[in-house]
RNA sequence: GCCGGAGUGGCGGAAUUGGUAUACGCGCACGACUCAAAAUCGUGUCUCGCAAGGGAUGUGGGUUCAAGUCCCACCUCCGGCACCA
């Protein structure tokens, strides 16, 4: 028998999966289904590094799993292809992004298809291709019929190196994620979506997720959800009040100031009661000279100034109270607005200390003299509610004062245009007499125009502004003269919807088609980085809950469960990346051991969520494995088949189970030692039951398709092997007939020995006892107790 | 500061959920085959000890016949949020 020769293999089935069509999706409907889904690669212009493909090795081992236990599998892949690396990449190269994407896919694809994934390629899709985002622009415009995009010139974050207005979820700290710039806040107009609608939703419907509890923990984080109250504070003298937002009504009496943020609009009359305008007025442009990193940085260090000569009143004990500006408060967080408790928050304390302004304990339990105590207790100081708990408190002071109780949210609507050329255009049309009209349905797409500079203009305005052809157009309306919207939307746009596109992805005339809708959605098993927690995941949860509610789709969440890939590290513990020169690229792993040895390592290396270096020295070991694998089939006998050696039928039947049960749990790594084991033992004997070894081929298939589809052709099979069932564990053939009994003496093992296995209680204490190692540690002693774990040990103590 | 996750040999990591800690793999050492090397196969490989035994799962306590696993206190690392009232 020839030597494994992986090379000839690997092109040999890749070009016989393709030539037969082999993993095509099937339509039967009457099978149980299930959706397994990677999140789709952005083509960059670097390739594939080894990190890429760990997942999708996962989400192929997996699939080809459940189609062999008789699950009707969807399993496909695509590209989100729209952004700034893209054209980033187009603008450094240059090169028209449209041409640089096609290229980028294809070298993407051509290193995937060396890997041998299982995908069903007729289902590629590409967020760039104006089929696709046509229905991208289409739920534009739903959003836009149902009130939830709209146009805001509030100031958002401008990245000065990128170009472009950014949503919050586009940031790390203050500075742009994907460039690392400061950015700086902008007034611009802009489009935004309503996520905040969906906020309680998308934080309560997490419960029901099988996700890791880290990627749930910071959608949590992220939205922020807080129960608090407004309160109106009336002006002394004026008819006017001002409303904050707390989650401390129970501290109202010890409220002995109000601040309000730099941003807060005042009205005209109200600061007109404003003795010290000046003064106030250089604060407020003081603020607005400084940076985002300049108004944190300076940290806990508090400034501010006070509002002369108007006075707020507390409603809850009527006195007087002096009004503040300071920058400590936000302005989109409540109402832009908070009454000041120093005794009980450490923020107001600190601003309190250094304003010289009352303290006043109402919360007992802590030290006022020292800092804010910001725990609950029993009420003081409180007139009427002295006595009573904080809890039982906030509600009763808020309705003591006509307040309400008020859930508010940290998560910001989404800034949904971006000042950049490699995008969807955003279906909307300015028309002076009409003002903002919709592109009809029927007009779809509104296509990207070639372009002559697609470099951003750092005006406000993107490229698309320059091609009068484009810009200029008739208003649906009225025909009169009218312009297109010229901003585009933003990466994140195409991929929050694509999963439904891989269901129906050549239907033009729906987003996707209902009944195939109901059949395939959710997405079962959905597999990606976690760096998409608070973004990507957010936005395709909040699409979805849209679709939901227009009746497009019949299920309120889009993945049901969601695995997060570890990252691959570089052998010399930092990120791979072609600035470091660390990057492995899987081409040549693949041309020197093979795909199914880069499988068979990546899966290994440890458990799936972690992050893991790559080390070189340890793919032999995969390879190895393979290796005792293919030379195995030389020892087959031939002539029977059912399998009489009960301990290799047993140890057979104990790791389907355990395969079985770990590819389920995502548990590769001990899926691939049960495996090994499985060799180990099996090499041991000189003939092997011909039935074991087919048997352990199923089950190496997922995770090696290659070299098991050679050796099941070479045991003279005509069918693929990765169309055969997958074989069913017999339980009672998991258990062995005998038991390794371990005795423990006070705690410590002693001696083992071997039983049957249904031996009784008696038996074993008889067997236990007599033992020679046994007899020397109780000897002359009392057995105080004697405890048998059936078929595990014994625990003696004297 | 709040929240979430983790800490086990030289290295990557196992441990049926309270039941023989270190499976599987890498590396290393020795041996076989070979003129030699590679590959392969075999043996060994937590630690102290000649042995009998003792000690080890970040640290210190506790519960238990029995703790990597449960409880309390602490240390370190990773991730999310953060002047969010």
């Amino acid at each position: 028998m020839k030597g494994y020769d992986h090379k000839l293999i690997e092109k040999k089935w890749q070009k016989e999966w393709s030539k037969k069509n082999l993993y095509k999706t099937s339509e039967n409907t009457d099978k149980l289904k299930c959706y397994v889904l990677d999140m789709f690669p952005y083509p960059s212009g670097e390739g594939l590094h080894v990190g890429h493909p760990k997942g999708y090795i996962a989400t192929d081992i997996y699939s080809r799993y459940k189609k062999m236990t008789g699950y009707n599998v969807l399993h496909p892949m695509g590209w989100d292809a729209f952004g700034l690396p893209a054209e980033n990449f187009a603008i450094k190269n240059k090169i028209q992004p449209r041409i640089a994407v096609e290229q980028n896919i294809k070298h993407f694809k051509e290193q995937l298809s060396l890997i041998g994934f299982n995908y069903d390629w007729e289902r590629e899709i590409n967020t760039t291709d104006p089929a696709y985002y046509r229905w991208t622009q289409w739920i534009f415009l739903k959003l836009h019929e149902r009130g939830f995009a709209y146009e805001s010139h509030e100031p958002i974050n401008w990245c000065p190196t990128c170009q472009t207005g950014l949503a919050n979820e586009d940031l790390e700290g203050n500075v742009c994620e994907r460039c690392g710039t400061v950015v700086e806040k902008r007034p611009m107009r802009q489009w935004v979506l309503k996520i905040t609608d969906y906020a309680e939703r998308l934080l309560k419907d997490l419960e029901g997720l099988e996700w890791p509890e880290s990627i749930k923990e910071s959608q949590r984080n992220w939205i922020g959800r807080s129960e608090g109250a407004l309160i109106k504070f009336p002006i002394s003298n004026f008819q006017f009040s001002i409303e904050v937002f707390t989650t401390r009504p129970d501290t109202l009496f010890g409220a002995t100031y109000l601040v309000l943020a730099p941003e807060h609009q005042l009205t005209q009359e109200l600061f007109a009661g404003v003795t010290n305008q000046e003064e106030v007025k250089k604060y407020i442009e003081g603020v607005k000279k400084k940076t985002e990193i300049e108004r944190t940085a300076e940290g806990k260090e508090k400034t501010g100034v006070e509002l002369r000569g108007i006075k707020a009143i507390n409603p809850a004990n009527n006195k007087e109270i002096p009004i503040f500006i300071a920058d400590y408060v936000l302005a989109h967080y409540g109402t832009g607005a908070i009454m000041a408790v120093p005794a009980h928050d450490e923020r107001d304390f600190a601003f309190a200390k250094k304003f010289g302004l009352p303290v006043v304990e109402v919360i007992s339990g802590g030290d006022i003299q020292k800092g804010a105590y910001t725990g609950g207790g029993i009420l003081v100081h409180s007139g009427q509610f002295d006595g009573s708990k904080s809890e039982e408190a906030k509600k009763a002071i808020t309705l003591f004062v006509g307040g309400e109780m008020k859930t508010t949210y940290k998560l910001r609507d989404w800034v949904f245009s971006r000042q950049r050329y490699w995008g969807e255009p955003i279906p909307i049309i300015h028309c002076e007499k009409c003002g903002v009209v919709p592109v009809p349905e029927s007009d779809l797409p509104v296509t990207l125009p070639e372009v002559e500079s697609y470099e951003p203009t750092g005006t406000g305005e993107s490229p698309l502004a320059d091609i009068a052809s484009w810009v200029n157009t008739t208003c649906p309306k009225c025909s009169g003269e009218a312009k297109r919207e010229t901003n585009t939307m933003p990466q994140w746009a195409g991929s929050s919807w694509y999963y439904l596109r891989y269901i129906d992805p050549h239907n033009d005339t729906a987003l996707v088609d209902k009944e195939k809708e109901k059949y395939w959605s959710p997405v079962d098993m959905y597999v990606g980085g976690a760096e998409h927690a608070t973004r990507h995941l957010i936005y395709a949860r909040f699409w979805h809950k849209f679709l939901y509610d227009i009746g497009t789709v019949h299920y309120e969440e889009p993945f049901k469960r969601l695995q997060h890939v570890g990252l691959v590290i570089a052998e010399d513990g930092r990120k791979m990346s072609k600035r470091y020169g660390n990057v492995v690229n899987p081409d040549d792993v693949v041309a020197t051991y093979g795909a199914d040895t880069l499988r068979l390592y990546e899966m290994f290396m440890g458990p799936f969520d972690q992050s893991v270096a790559w080390n070189t020295e340890s793919i032999i070991g995969a390879r190895r494995f393979l290796e005792k694998v293919w030379r195995l089939k030389e020892r087959i006998k031939n002539e029977e088949s059912t399998i009489e050696n009960k301990k290799l039928e047993s140890l057979l039947h104990k790791t389907i189970k355990k395969v079985s049960e770990d590819i389920e749990g995502f548990k590769f790594n001990t899926a691939i030692s049960s495996m090994m084991m499985f060799v180990n033992e099996v090499e041991k004997e000189s003939e092997i039951p011909r039935t074991l070894y087919s048997t352990f081929l199923i089950l190496l298939a997922p995770f090696a398709p290659h070299i098991t589809e050679e050796l099941w052709e070479m045991l003279g099979h005509d069918m693929s092997i990765h169309l055969e069932k997958w074989p069913q564990y017999d339980e009672s053939k998991t258990r062995s007939d005998t038991a390794t009994i371990a005795v423990q003496i006070n705690g410590k093992v002693r001696d083992t020995f071997e039983i049957s296995a249904d031996a009784d209680e008696d038996e074993v204490k008889t067997r236990a006892l007599s033992l020679e190692s046994v007899r020397k540690w109780t000897e002359g002693k009392e057995i105080k107790k004697f405890i048998y774990v059936k078929n595990k040990l014994v625990s003696i103590v004297v």
